[in-house]
DNA sequence: CCATTTGAGCATTTCGAAAATCTCCTATAT
DNA sequence: ATATAGGAGATTTTCGAAATGCTCAAATGG
C-alpha cells in the first residue's frame, strides 16, 4: 500500500503491478505465502501469470514495505517471524495508534463520531456471534476490528502516522493469522475493551481511551505471542506444493532456503 | 533504505539496483531532482545509464519508502513538498526519535555512551566553525549531526523505530536542503541544544533529554517553515527542469558502469 | 460558438530472453 | 577422511522492444 492509498484507500488497481502488489500482500499476510519462505521469481511470476519483471517490481515494493526481505543477487523471501519482532510490531502499534487516537479525538468532530459509532456497530453486532461461528465469521470478524481501529484513528490528520500504523495492523494480522492456527477463537474479553474504547473516545477522554488503547493491543498480541517455533514449518519432502496454479488464489510456497555455510 | 540496511547500515551494494536507489534516495534529498518533479522513465534512464526495467524498479521502490508518489499509467513523480507535509514529518520525528531516545537511554551502556560521545565530539568542532564557514563545513556538519542523532538512539533495539526514524530524518533533511538554498547557515542555537540533549543522555535522565530534544526537532524545522510557496517551482513552458540533467551530480554512467567481478 | 470525437504522438507498462551470479555436486589432491 | 578446485544447473539481474494507455490539439457536428 501506497502512502497515497493509505491517505485515501482507493480500492481500484490501475495497474497489473498494483493489483499484484495488493495479491501477494494478501497472501504473505494471510498466510498462503509463510514467513521466511524464498520467493523465487520464476515459479512465482507462472504461478501468478505475470512476467517476471513484473513480479520483481512488486517484490521490490514490498521489500520496501518491510513484508519482505530482498538481499542482493540472492533474491526474496518472505519476511521471517519471530517473537522479538512481534513484541516490537506490537509496541510500535502501541506507539503509533495511540498517538493517533489522541490525535483524533482532539479534533473530534461530529462526521467522525458517526464513523466511530458506525464501524463499532458492525463490529459488536460479529462479536455478539463470532464464537459460535468463528469459521463462518472470522473473516468478517477481521474486516469489522480493522475497520473500527481505522475509523478511531481516522480524524487524526497525519498521513505520515496513518500510513505506519497501517503497516504495523498489517504485521499484526500476520501474527494474529499464524495464532488463529493454533487456537480456536480467543476474543473473549476483546469485545469488553472495544465497548470501553468506543466510550472514552466519544466522552473525548484522549488519556483514558488511549490507556484503553494501549493495554488492547498488548492483550491481543499477547495471545500471538510464543507461537513461533522455528522448528514447527512443515518440511514436507519434495517441492511440488506450487507445480499446480495458485488457482484458488493459494500460491503456495517453496520451502525455506537454506543459508549457505561459510561466507 | 531497506529495512535490513536500517538495522546494519551496509554501505556496500551488491546490485545496480541497489545502488541506483541509493544514488537516486541522494539526489531527491539533496535537491537534483526538485520537488514534484515529474520522472519520466525515457529520459532517467539514459541519464543514469540504466534500463527503464531497472530505473522503473528503483522508482517503485522510493515509492514505498514515500519519496516518490506512483500514479497508476501515469508514472511518477518526486513528492511536492508542502507547509502541511513539513508540519506532519516535524511531529513524527518528534514522536518516533524521543521514543527511541528514552529506550535507547532506559538500557544505556557503556559502548552506547561512547558511541554518542564521540558522535558529539565531531558534531562539536564542527560548529564551531561551520558557520565561518558553511560552504566548506554544511556537508560535513549535515553528517555529523545526522551521525550525533543516530548514535543517540542506536541503543534502542526497536528495528521498526529506526527504520521508521531514518525514513522521517531523510525527509526532513530534504526540506532542510531546500531551505538551505534561501537562508545563510542559521544554526547557532543548535549547538547548545546538542550539548544539553548530550548531557540529559549522560545523566540517563530520559525526561529531560526527551523534552530538550523534541524542542530542538521543532525549532530546526521551525526556520525551514514557511519558505514553501507554490508558485515558487519554475513551471517554463515546456517542463524543462529535468531536460538539463540533475548533471551537477552526474547521474551519467560514470560510477554506475563499474560492475564487480568477484568479491 | 461550444461541446464532443478522433487520432497522432508520447509516456508508461509489460513481456521474453540474454547476461551475470550463485549453489551445489563431483573430482582431485593432501 | 578432509579440504579445495572445477563446472553444470538453477536463479537472479538486466536489457531492448512490443503492447498498452494517456494527452492534447485539430476536426466534426450541434
Amino acid at each position: 500500500m501506497t502512502l497515497e492509498q493509505a491517505a485515501s484507500p482507493e480500492t481500484q488497481a490501475a495497474t497489473l503491478t498494483e493489483a499484484l502488489h495488493e495479491r501477494i500482500r494478501q497472501d504473505i499476510i494471510l498466510g498462503a505465502l509463510p514467513p521466511a519462505s524464498k520467493l523465487k521469481l520464476e515459479h512465482l511470476s507462472k504461478a501468478y501469470g505475470v512476467s517476471v519483471n513484473t513480479l520483481r517490481e512488486t517484490l521490490s515494493r514490498l521489500a520496501a514495505d518491510g513484508l519482505v526481505v530482498a538481499e542482493g543477487q540472492r533474491g526474496f523471501a518472505v519476511l521471517p517471524v519471530s517473537n522479538d519482532d512481534l513484541r516490537d510490531i506490537t509496541q510500535m502499534r502501541q506507539l503509533l495508534e495511540c498517538q493517533a487516537l489522541r490525535l483524533s479525538i482532539e479534533r473530534g468532530d461530529l462526521d467522525w463520531e458517526s464513523r466511530v459509532v458506525a464501524a463499532y456497530h458492525k463490529l459488536h453486532k460479529v462479536e455478539e456471534l463470532v464464537e459460535e461461528r468463528p469459521d463462518e465469521l472470522g473473516e468478517s470478524w477481521e474486516r469489522y476490528n480493522q475497520e473500527f481501529h481505522s475509523a478511531l484513528i481516522s480524524n487524526c490528520q497525519s498521513r505520515w502516522l496513518k500510513f505506519y500504523y497501517q503497516a504495523m495492523y498489517d504485521h499484526s494480522r500476520r501474527y494474529r493469522m499464524i495464532s488463529l492456527k493454533a487456537r480456536p477463537f480467543p476474543r473473549a474479553q476483546s469485545a469488553a475493551e472495544h465497548k470501553a474504547i468506543l466510550e472514552a473516545a466519544l466522552a473525548r477522554d484522549a488519556d483514558r481511551a488511549s490507556a484503553i488503547l494501549e493495554a488492547h493491543i498488548l492483550k491481543g498480541a499477547a495471545m500471538d505471542d510464543a507461537l513461533i517455533d522455528p522448528a514447527k514449518r512443515p518440511k514436507s519432502g519434495p517441492h511440488q506444493s506450487n507445480t499446480s496454479e495458485p488457482a484458488s488464489h493459494k500460491p503456495g510456497a517453496t520451502k525455506m532456503a537454506q543459508r549457505r555455510k561459510h561466507i
